[in-house]
RNA sequence: GCCGAGGUGGCGGAACUGGCAGACGCGCAUGACUCAGGAUCAUGUGGGCAUUUGCCCGUGCGGGUUCAAAUCCCGCCCUCGGCACCA
């Protein structure tokens, strides 16, 4: 019989279909497995990438099937976002409608790749009843006081024509398009993720499950620092200059101050005669790249407002100046400056002729101010400085802090490089924020009971980069909620990454309409056991998750506080070394793979690639070499298929001859291998390699034997497990085969085979004996020789005698079923 | 600069907790079948020397520990990813 993967692979699909065998029961008495992956953004097809994704999912999904878990394996779509609206005004299509067609075009592919998805929960975050919960959760911030509106400096991109969150920005470019990103200063909504900085960082310690680059990926986006908060008197106004500093037992070496240039503080410290040169510095500094005046290795420039500041711990005045190089979204937008023991304070201290001071000094070297080239940053020993004068700097530390907060100079703190979450969009494909403006009552939410805010469907595109809903009159007049009076609604729509924030609790009640999550189904599911996706996700939709996880279970909805207990990264197929895209025209499209090789060769290959967590390149050989291997293992099949129907059960395996023992023992170290490489780690390219060799074993004793000498159980059995085996990787064949096999049944209802241990023992070993560490013969022992034994055996060696050359080893090394090592 | 991951044949990659480096696949070579082969099957395939048995070298580089190191330790080099004037 031939293979025909198209006839396999339809027909299994359907049966899969049409017995629901994916639909996840909401409750069961078994354990419950929820495997995730990422839902894509709708933009066209998908290719190899997203494939790949998919199918490390399914396995795991099918596998935890097989080891008898009740399985929640969902999908569905990010689906509000820009491209959906650039294609509205580039070809006149409603995002709405784009979106949609492309969602059916991905859904059809998926659906020929097999995966086990249960379709009832698919979600999709454009529809009305899901927004309406997005929308809800930005209700629930906002009473809480964690969603709220500011003005401030907004990264702004000129080309998407909205503001971006500073997740977003990349090396001063929108994440999204690469256009350089502009600063601007605009009144947006923010979620103040900053309040859950600490928990944030302090709970990567609880992610086991999850990679370590990721954790310091979020670590470094975090930014802790420990510090202190000092206070500065303005000499001759009530000011207070406050700084914050990690390193506060430089105190007494401060010999300036300095603000950013933004800080509304120049303006009330600077001295009248200074206030031209001060201004006219600001301005020329403002108009500067934000990103280029304040990278690493920029020049440092300031200029003296012409006012000092009185240092608290020693009462000396020090001069207070504006610097490029202070940004003023950290700390207090202020500085102390320590030229002697900071990088930057030093190269602007000597690039205006500042004095240098040092306090630290190197411990067995001590430092000269004036010869010094460059600052020393390490802990040292103190000098110079007051009561701690001749203390170690690092350990003096948690003395001076508290010596600050007695004295009333400052006090100890903690700070963070994590803003907060912009995530108002000037954007019309997207979940309107659901506020409303009114004279009267002022800025007033939706109530609940009133949601969705709906996106109106009527509108026009035009290429100015405004959002429609600004000009869209039904939608932007309202009444106020309170007075009832006219009202203006918001005209923003959520940052995308709010949707995607909460999409895993939605899958577990993806219906239902009275709320947007049923907190004891929930909390029955989640945390998701296992969660899949790219890296580029290590960041931001990460970060979000976790701290909307974190609001939630702070309201009373969820029990946990983690959403994702195993994280999962997955490496990218490139196609000609750079990343699939329409544009290059390097995409390898799945649906032309099935068509050729079929979906389980398809998935077969992605899975042996590589590590599914590093990077591969596709290789057109490479799938012609998997493709061959299911040929083969379908030709033995093909083989066996009849005089296995003789037999009917596996029965009592008894292997006797040693092909039969070497067979029977193969199969159950495949066993042992295959599990091993899923639990442990996910393996999925040595499982792979695992069935070749298993099926390399079984054709070469199909051939070394006479076919009137087959022992058909033990074949049976090799033929079964294997099957069931290959199942979560190719479902399809696995079906067909288990069927051809007279089995009743799905692979994916059977239960994973278990391995034997007694199967893996041998009679007899060969061990390698070496002499000094080199092999130089071989010799086979049995399983239950002594170690003396082994000894005399090895020694009796030809070849082991003509190294010695007469003399008495000094030692011998046995490794049990190994090796021996005769040492000289 | 800091943090993280990694460097193994012609290629993708294997190698448990230190124990025979190169599993599995690709590619290549030779042979078989064939009118033919870009199908299939068999055999071989890290490098060098000897080619009969063997011998030497070999996991980025240089040291070290050990009977034994791809694996552990010290010092470098390179690649990729992240952060990057965060006080």
């Amino acid at each position: 019989m031939e293979y025909i993967h198209e006839e396999i692979e339809k027909k299994w699909q359907k049966v899969w279909e049409e017995k629901g065998v994916f639909k996840t029961p909401q409750w069961s008495n078994r354990a419950t497995y929820y495997a995730l992956v990422m839902f894509p953004y709708p933009s066209g097809s998908i290719h190899v990438g997203h494939v790949k994704n998919y199918v490390i999912g399914d396995v795991v999904a099918r596998y935890k099937r097989m080891k008898g878990f009740n399985v929640l394996h969902p999908f569905g779509y990010d689906a509000f976002g820009l491209p959906a609206e650039n294609a509205a005004i580039e070809h006149g299509i409603h995002p709405r409608v784009w979106t949609q067609k492309n969602i059916e075009t991905i859904r059809n592919q998926i659906k020929k790749i097999g995966i086990s998805y249960d379709w009832d929960r698919e979600i999709s975050t454009c529809d009305e009843e899901y927004y309406k919960w997005t929308q809800w959760l930005f209700l629930k911030l906002y009473e809480r006081g964690l969603a709220y509106k500011k003005k401030g400096l907004v990264n702004w991109c000129p080309s998407c024509q909205t503001v971006l969150a500073n997740e977003q920005v990349k090396d001063g470019a929108c994440e999204r398009c690469g256009t350089p990103v502009k600063v601007k200063f605009l009144e947006q909504w923010y979620f103040r993720i900053t309040e859950y900085a600490d928990r944030l960082y302090e709970d990567l310690d609880k992610l086991t499950g999850w990679p370590d680059h990721v954790k310091t990926m979020q670590r470094n986006w975090i930014g802790k620092s420990r510090g202190a908060l000092v206070r500065f008197p303005v000499e001759g106004i009530d000011e207070v200059l406050e700084i914050f500093t990690t390193r506060p037992d430089t105190l007494w070496g401060v010999t300036f101050m300095a603000l950013a240039p933004e800080s509304p503080l120049v303006d009330t410290i600077v001295l009248p005669e200074k206030r031209i040169e001060v201004e006219t510095f600001v301005s020329k500094t403002l108009l500067e790249d934000r990103f280029k005046r304040t990278a690493e290795g920029a020049k440092k420039e300031g200029v003296f407002t012409g006012r000092y500041a009185i240092n608290p711990v020693n009462g000396e005045r020090v001069p207070i100046y504006v610097a490029n190089y202070i940004l003023y979204e950290y700390g207090t937008g202020a500085i102390m400056g320590v030229p002697a023991h900071d990088q930057r304070d030093f190269e602007f201290a000597k690039s205006l002729g500042l004095e240098i001071r040092v306090v630290v000094d190197r411990p067995g070297a001590p430092l000269d101010s004036k010869t010094m080239e460059e600052p020393y940053t390490e802990p040292g020993i103190m000098r110079d400085s007051g009561i701690f004068t001749g203390r170690e700097s690092d350990k003096a530390m948690g003395e001076i802090i508290s010596w600050l907060e007695e004295k009333g100079y400052g006090k100890g703190t903690t700070q963070y490089k994590l803003r907060d979450w912009l995530i108002s969009r000037q954007r019309y494909w997207g979940a309107p924020i659901p506020i409303v403006y009114c004279e009267k009552c002022g800025t007033v939410p939706v109530p609940e009971d009133r949601l969705p805010v709906k996106l109106p469907e009527d509108v026009e595109f035009e290429p100015t980069g405004q959002s429609p809903l600004k000009k869209h009159e039904d939608f932007l007049n309202t009444t106020c909620p309170i007075c009832g009076a006219p009202a203006v609604r918001e005209s923003d729509t959520m940052d995308t990454f709010v949707d995607s924030s909460w999409y895993y609790l939605r899958y577990v009640n993806p219906h239902n309409d009275e709320k947007p999550f049923d907190p004891r189904d929930v909390n029955y599911w989640l945390p998701v056991d296992q969660y899949i996706g790219g890296v580029e996700h290590a960041i931001l939709h990460l970060m979000y998750s976790r701290f909307i996880t974190k609001v939630l279970h702070d309201l009373g909805y969820l029990t946990f506080d983690e959403p994702f207990t195993n994280l999962f990264t997955q490496g990218m197929i490139y196609k000609d070394g750079a990343k699939m895209s329409k544009s290059k025209g390097n995409v390898v499209s799945p649906e032309e793979m099935i068509k050729k090789y079929g979906a389980d060769t398809l998935r077969l290959y992605i899975l042996f690639m590589g590590p599914p967590e590093k990077d591969a390149e596709w290789s057109d050989a490479g799938i012609e070499g998997v493709s061959r291997f299911v040929k083969r293992l379908w030709k033995i099949f093909d083989r066996l298929i009849e005089r296995l129907s003789a037999t009917k059960e596996a029965g009592p395996v008894e292997p006797k001859t040693s092909q039969e023992k070497e067979l029977h023992r193969k199969l159950h170290s495949m066993i042992k291998k295959i599990t091993e490489d899923i639990e442990g780690g996910f393996h999925f390219n040595t499982a792979v390699s695992g069935f070749m060799e298993l099926t390399n074993t079984l054709s070469k004793y199909l051939d070394s034997t006479n076919e009137t000498e087959w022992n058909l159980p033990l074949l049976r059995d090799v033929v079964e497990k294997m099957v069931l085996m290959i199942s979560p990787f190719a479902p399809h064949l696995a079906d067909e085969l288990w069927n051809r096999l007279g089995k009743k049944g799905l692979t994916v209802e059977q239960s994973w085979p278990e391995y034997d241990q007694r199967a893996l023992e041998l009679e007899e070993y060969e061990l390698a004996v070496q002499v000094n560490g080199k092999v130089r013969d071989r010799i086979v022992v049995s399983a239950t020789a002594s170690e003396d034994e082994i000894k005399r055996m090895a020694l009796s060696s030809k070849r082991v005698q003509k190294w010695l050359e007469g003399r008495k080893p000094r030692q011998i090394v046995i490794v049990p079923k190994r090796l021996v090592n005769v040492v000289l």
